[in-house]
DNA sequence: CCAGAATGGTGACTTGAGTCACACTGGAGC
DNA sequence: GCTCCAGTGTGACTCAAGTCACCATTCTGG
């Protein structure tokens, strides 16, 4: 049943929330299904649900005005999406998207419950505090590397990011997805990639990258 | 008298909070000054204060492993550190630094006050959320900027922001400064400031833009 | 008033990275 | 087998932006 399957998932991903958390969550959320591919979030919605992912994986990027995108950082099991946390606000400037990267099942908690979750789970506005803190150390990250690293470090970067994140050493990309998510093109990113498997960081193969490092 | 003086203060920046918690903070925060310049915020330390901005105004940047340093964004009176707001966390990765560029006067909330007013005071986690998602925000826009956009956009932006934030049109920056904000050099931000020039977009002075659009 | 510092202007050069054009290759599907 | 196409490799070119060198102007402190 779908009660006690939102339990399980929460003990699993959630430890640290208090039981009588869980019970309001089990009462009042639902989980929403997610194929590969399929958008969580789109630009400047109204959210009316909070997203805590509870299996899968989320993929945050940010989209320029053609169309080109950037990615930003992995949402994995335990996280939430921080702008979805916000009850109804304005958003307008923020062109930010959210897809899934395999198939992904999230918790739905919705927005009008966030005051009285807020005020009586210590657990959930720690995670709200936490969710926020982690996702904007992120961002200046990401701050840091476009602005103080050339491209050759931050594709190292970014592959290491993979390996740590998808946790495996065979990194499933072509040379377009990378330039994409890092906002480069295909040939700048293919000639770094030969210059790290000369220097033995990397073996390249069809549609997929053996990270070695 | 302090109390008092909190009191106005808070009446003055944040007429939001709820009488209660003025009350609250009266008891519990304390005042205090920063001159031109001043750090009152360092790498990476412990933060045992939330502060909150009173008067004057606050620049956060980002500084680089080399000592160059990058603009992020311009706090107000009525507004909050973000990162100033988590209780004790690490902080390892994120070097970001406050200064103030007036004389400022923020009002210290001890984070161990944290719990209990997230818990009772509903103006106050409204606030906390609110400074974090403009906050968030501000740091897309910055993303954006700096992976989407050429110098020249940039520096037009950054000059309409100068403008919108100090309210004013005499802007008193030098060329190295802009340039030490936006992570460029000054040869560049001078032959750009030139273009805007015979564009009538800004007068250029010594050691002031006149800012004209 | 003078020396030195701060500020700004400019030409010449270098370089990282984006673009264009085109060639090669391995796999999927017929 | 053969065709087609996504994925990749590479040289040549362009361009924005950073760097270097040097000079001119204004300001400031003694």
């Amino acid at each position: 049943m779908d009660q006690s399957l939102i339990k399980q998932y929460l003990l699993a991903s959630f430890p640290q929330f208090e039981a009588r958390l869980i019970e309001t969550l089990i009462d009042n959320a639902f989980l929403k299904e997610f194929n590969e591919g399929d958008l969580l979030m789109n630009t400047g919605q109204n959210m009316r649900f909070t997203m805590l992912v509870v299996e899968g994986l989320v993929k945050l990027y940010r989209e320029g005005e053609d169309g080109s995108e950037f990615f930003m950082y992995y949402i994995h099991p335990g996280g939430a999406c921080a702008l979805s946390m916000i009850c109804s606000t304005k958003q307008q400037t923020s062109e930010i998207k959210a897809s899934a990267v395999d198939k992904t099942t999230v918790l739905a908690v919705p927005t009008t419950l966030m005051d009285e979750l807020m005020k009586n789970y210590k657990t959930w506005y720690y995670f709200v505090l936490e969710t926020y803190r982690s996702r904007f150390e992120e961002l200046l990250v990401v701050i840091d590397h476009i602005s103080f690293k050339a491209m050759d470090e931050r594709l190292e970067f970014y592959l290491e990011k993979q390996h740590h994140d998808l946790n495996t050493r065979a990194l499933m990309l072509t040379h377009s997805q990378i330039a994409n998510d890092l906002n480069s093109s295909r040939e700048v990113i293919s000639r770094l990639l030969k210059k790290m498997e000369q220097q033995k960081k990397v073996i390249l193969h069809r549609s997929y990258i053996e990270y070695l490092k």
